[in-house]
DNA sequence: TAAAAATACTCCATAGGTATTTTAT
DNA sequence: ATAAAATACCTATGGAGTATTTTTA
């Protein structure tokens, strides 16, 4: 069984259609003797008549007719895929796998992937909500055609874009002392309750908080460490300490929660990444990202 | 693109599965170098890369990625074909092409299918109603397994199993004189209006019919031929004239319509006929036919 | 430097050709 | 008697093996 091959199957079904092996043959640019010869071969494969013959006359069994329904529509089956190929290597078709920190969902990601869908209209688009940790290891395995993080640690083999820079706002209870602050100095969070990102899941970003924390060499009390802003934001609303994120959270607008520039107007970075062997059309979606800002 | 061979799907299907060619080629039972050159060879013949290789790392590209999906579908796909092979030569699944006349529909047809079904669940059964004429045109060019049909002119080459005979009874409008008669000779019938089944889509039931009246050198006069019993029916109640049917028309009781036993109880028999080159469970088929009657 | 892919060559299995025979109408 | 499938035999392409080289992490 291992043995059957598609010169087989199109010899098969040349003959099924001419009903006659002369014909088949021709059609098939050869003579009539091999074609006899590799038809009965397929039938001991199979272990089934597939046609009726006499000299006069060439005809399926049930079992040919079921048999040709099925390898021809494997045929087709494979001549389709293998025209999608060439599409899919030009990058007008196929899927890209696009990983993203959740707070990219709220701008840069609906925008960019909308307009690269305008582009390439047949590429799936298949994206999924990581943290840039899981985004890096699942780009280096190539599991993943492009990464939206933030501030990347440069990591050996990956190309980073910029998307957009942001920055960074003190978050604080409304009943914070710092409140009343317009501007809040780094040296104010030293020894201050404070909610972060977990550094494993976004060290790019952490880091960046860190190093800014680090000027007026300011350490913190770290009280909580989730993952998602609107966690973040939810614990801060609670009184259960402050914490230091994105501009873009005053979009939020939660009760109880109140933003205030930062001393020295430190930054995040949003960054597209792209692994080393993505889909052909990962440029052009970073184009799109970058374009629709 | 001719030239591809499942042999190359194989190849390339173990080394994405391995993302290895050593491996691969030892689940494939071969050496190295033949996988290297056969899955070169294929890529060329695509005419697109299927994976990225350096001596230290193996991987798909998209395009290898998207080909691994789909040729994997079409391998199986013809696997699970060439498994339902086996069933259907041995006549448990597939599917059977059953002709036959409207009047078998009623009584031996939907009996003998039921009973057929309960033995063999995966054969998918195609019942089309059909004349005889029709049915016999279509079992020699084994377009059709089996078919259902009244007095067969024996047709060399195929073979008929009688299903059932049955008395033919004259249909007359129940204003017609020979409604009062309790038995109806052959005789009655000469010049009279009658409606038939045309000669060219019946030729066994008709000669029947006609040669029970050259007992009597009756010669009627056929004002109509048509084909559905259902239709004779209609014109007769309508007074057009009179008919010959098989006797299980009573069970239609037509308003306006009456039937009459026929003097010499001339006989119509209800024939399964086999295409040489049917399906091979065409012979249960007709067994279940026989046995629900 | 070591592991793995690529290249070079050799051999033989088999696909396909030519010539002929068999068979059914 | 003839058309077409089956058989016999031959040739050569190319698939697979062994030995070796090249590459990169």
């Amino acid at each position: 069984m291992d043995l059957m091959e598609l010169r087989q199957l199109r010899y098969f079904l040349a003959v099924a259609d001419e009903l006659h092996f002369g014909r088949a043959a021709a059609r098939l640019h050869m003579t009539q003797p091999p074609l006899t010869v590799a038809v009965r071969k397929l039938e001991e494969e199979l272990g089934v008549e597939l046609f009726e013959r006499t000299t006069r006359n060439v005809s399926l069994t049930a079992a040919g007719r079921m048999f040709r329904q099925r390898a021809g529509a494997v045929l087709e089956d494979l001549e389709s895929a293998v025209a999608d190929l060439g599409d899919v290597a030009a990058g007008v078709a196929g899927r890209l796998r696009i990983g993203f920190v959740s707070s990219a969902s709220y701008s840069v990601l609906p925008r960019g992937l909308q307009a690269f869908q305008e582009l390439r209209p047949r590429i799936h688009l298949e994206p999924r909500s990581l943290t840039s940790a899981e985004q890096i290891t699942l780009l280096l395995e190539g599991e993943l055609d492009v990464g939206i993080l933030r501030d990347p640690l440069s990591v050996p083999g990956l190309h980073a874009t910029l998307l957009e820079g942001e920055d960074l706002v003190a978050v604080l209870p409304a009943a914070d002392a710092l409140a009343a602050e317009s501007i809040v100095p780094a040296s104010s969070f030293h020894e201050k309750a404070v909610v972060l990102f977990p550094f494993e899941l976004m060290p790019g970003f952490v880091s960046a908080v860190m190093s800014w924390l680090g000027t007026a060499q300011a350490v913190p009390r770290i009280v909580q460490s989730v993952i998602h802003q609107e966690t973040v934001l939810g614990l801060v609303a609670a009184g259960v300490g402050a914490s230091i994120l994105p501009a873009s959270v005053a979009r939020f607008q939660m009760p109880g929660v109140v933003t205030r520039p930062l001393l020295g107007s430190p930054r995040t970075e949003l960054y597209a990444v792209e692994s080393p062997r993505s889909h052909p059309s990962s440029a052009l979606l970073i184009d799109s990202l970058r374009g629709s800002k």
